[in-house]
DNA sequence: TTCTGGCACTTTATTGAAAAGAGTGCTAAT
DNA sequence: ATTAGCACTCTTTTCAATAAAGTGCCAGAA
């Protein structure tokens, strides 16, 4: 697209802000009245049929005003990047940090915050847990269910926990397999489980002459829980009613945005597509590739621990009209602070971990 | 209310089954080619003339048809309770079976159900997991997470997991933990979690005397994770965009319900009213006294294990104009269903647990 | 040159009246 | 008891006329 000479661009705003409020096509009138250029309408009506022929604009029919159109969404908040944080002020910095840090399951903060950025929005707050696969090991302790099934409970060192319920012969022993795991913690220190995987994996196939009953036992167990599918990651949805406020968002599109947030499978897809790059990433319209978001702008990011690995996605949906530069600043500054928690729970967690590991 | 002629029920009858397949008020010409009755239109009309003046009906104005009012939606459903089941096939019931009977955790098979019921109504289906406090302990053990952190997992006859964190003096040991957790697995052998809190109390005031520091702490624990709240109930919820489907059902009206389908505490509180009585329950609109499910019907019943104890309600959220033969057929049968499978778990279970334990 | 007031033009929104359509209630006849 | 017939009521549709909103462009001012 063309670029834009300062007072297009100006209008550009004024014109998308003016119609993020009110959802209405705006005229060259109401546009004098709020613009801060000193401009009669007349002169802005030039300004804005330019704008319109570019793309930027455009209106429903000759006697309404105009509206911005997906581009003009688009360019209005690719400009966005560069602006001074003029929305966050410290008691939001303070909340954030507040819900991020505090003493609960993980599960519960990742509910709060997703609450938090979609009633500061006014749009759908979408927050992916950290994948537990990305974690590290702390502990693996395994309870024998009935003759063949034995749970096996890890815990990783940002304190998650997960269960998982996995087949082992009887003739094999609680014992052996806990003597197993003391040996398995030793091999993945420090890796993510995912990788962990992969190392055992190696390791099984290098030694192979030393095989061992134990070893190759773990292999089976650790192949159990394998597949990192969709179920050990955590999405959380909140504030889906505010979308029932904008009335040009009709009940199609609700309809099958409310189909992605339900589907797991479908919402994974969408929070996937919009991790692509870092730093705050701003989806209008049709750049999200999911139809049923298309109608939608997204704003997200994702975050990570302190290997910059990225370990979940956060952001909000909302209409077209969202008011973008409130949510860029809200989820950069949520997911910064996110990945800060990750890191120190890192730094300050492991050494008393160690210390209880020898 | 009134009760009605064997030919005004007939006729109310089918008022509601038109209605419920179209949305609009039905006129006699309309009903007389339905209706099994052979009357001419003109006749009708004096029946339905006088089902309004009961208030079974309603006509928006003159020269509409009538359609039902809550009131004769409510008689229709009544109705129901002594109907045949001429819904449920062999193959429902197969489909229902199999998605209990699955080899899966028991969150997925909940998701399932409350999927396949909101298929096959075109309404939404809400499910609560058992409450896990209604089940009886299997299993008790501890993994110290860090000075004062222990996990604890519960283990439920009936297969589920459980972990939760508490505050433990780091000068107790774990292997003192697990020796208690022996101790308190005879003590509350065969209650309900739930009853098993109360048992401990009245042994700690009992045997005042003897309390060793074993057992204080264990209270202490015990205490920690006593909190009944709505954390250990699992509630999910399926197949929202149906309602999208019904014109009626105005954008204000399905707000207010997605709320409450967002916020557990509301939806608690909806599944807590509708499983008031046994059997399968009918709210249609304002029987339901949450405010924001005023305008919808819920068909609801309650499962339980083999002692009776209701440990879980599911049912199904839809317009009024529901099809309330369907949902009452499918939601009675799940219940049963789900509810025999508690029973028999009990039973196949339980003495292979014992064996283990001694 | 750049800006602006003025004005013709286009299209939607609003209003009102008339006609068409749907369904009823009542009456009289079967 | 039932029903055909018909007048009646109210909504929906249609159409025209007018009002309202906003534009595009031109001609003149800064």
């Amino acid at each position: 697209m063309k670029e834009l000479s300062e007072r297009s661009l100006t209008v550009l705003n004024d014109i998308v802000e003016i119609y993020t409020e009110t959802g209405l096509p705006v005229g060259s009138k109401a546009l004098c009245e709020k613009s801060q250029l000193n401009l009669s309408p007349a002169s802005l009506r030039n300004v804005m049929a330019d704008l319109e022929k570019n793309g930027y604009l455009a209106s429903p029919h000759t006697s309404a005003g105009r509206a911005p159109t997906e581009e003009g969404f688009r360019y209005y908040a690719k400009s966005l990047v560069s602006v001074e944080e003029d929305f966050l002020n410290e008691e939001i910095r303070k909340e954030i940090e507040k819900r991020i840090q505090e003493d609960k399951p993980l599960k519960e903060k990742i509910d709060s915050l997703s609450a938090f950025i979609s009633d500061m929005t006014s749009c759908t707050g979408v927050v992916t847990a950290p994948r537990f696969d990305m974690e590290t090991l702390d502990q693996l302790e395994f309870l024998r269910l009935s003759d063949d099934r034995v749970l096996a409970v890890l815990v990783t060192q940002s304190g998650e926990v997960e269960n998982r319920v996995v087949h082992v012969p009887s003739h094999i022993s609680i014992e052996k397999l806990n003597e197993s795991a003391k040996h398995l913690k030793d091999v993945v220190a420090g890796k993510t489980l995912s990788d962990a995987r992969v190392l055992m994996m190696q390791e099984l196939m290098e030694k192979k002459h030393q095989v061992d009953n134990m070893m190759k036992e773990m292999i089976e167990v650790a192949d159990e829980w394998a597949d990192p599918t969709d179920t050990d990651t955590a999405l959380v949805v909140a504030g889906t009613q505010n979308l029932f406020q904008y009335p040009e968002i009709v009940r199609d599109q609700l309809k099958g945005l409310f189909k992605v947030f339900e589907e797991k499978r479908l919402l994974m897809a969408l929070m996937n597509e919009v991790q692509k790059a870092e730093g705050v990433q701003i989806f209008v319209g049709a750049d999200c590739k999911l139809e049923e978001a298309s109608n939608f702008s997204v704003v997200s990011t994702s975050y990570g621990n302190k290997e910059k690995t990225i370990v979940g996605t956060l952001g909000v949906v909302g209409p077209m009209r969202m008011n973008y530069k409130k949510a860029v600043q809200l989820i950069d500054y949520t997911g910064k602070v996110l990945s800060k928690a990750l890191e120190s729970k890192d730094l300050e967690v492991a050494p008393e971990i160690q210390k209880e590991n020898v």
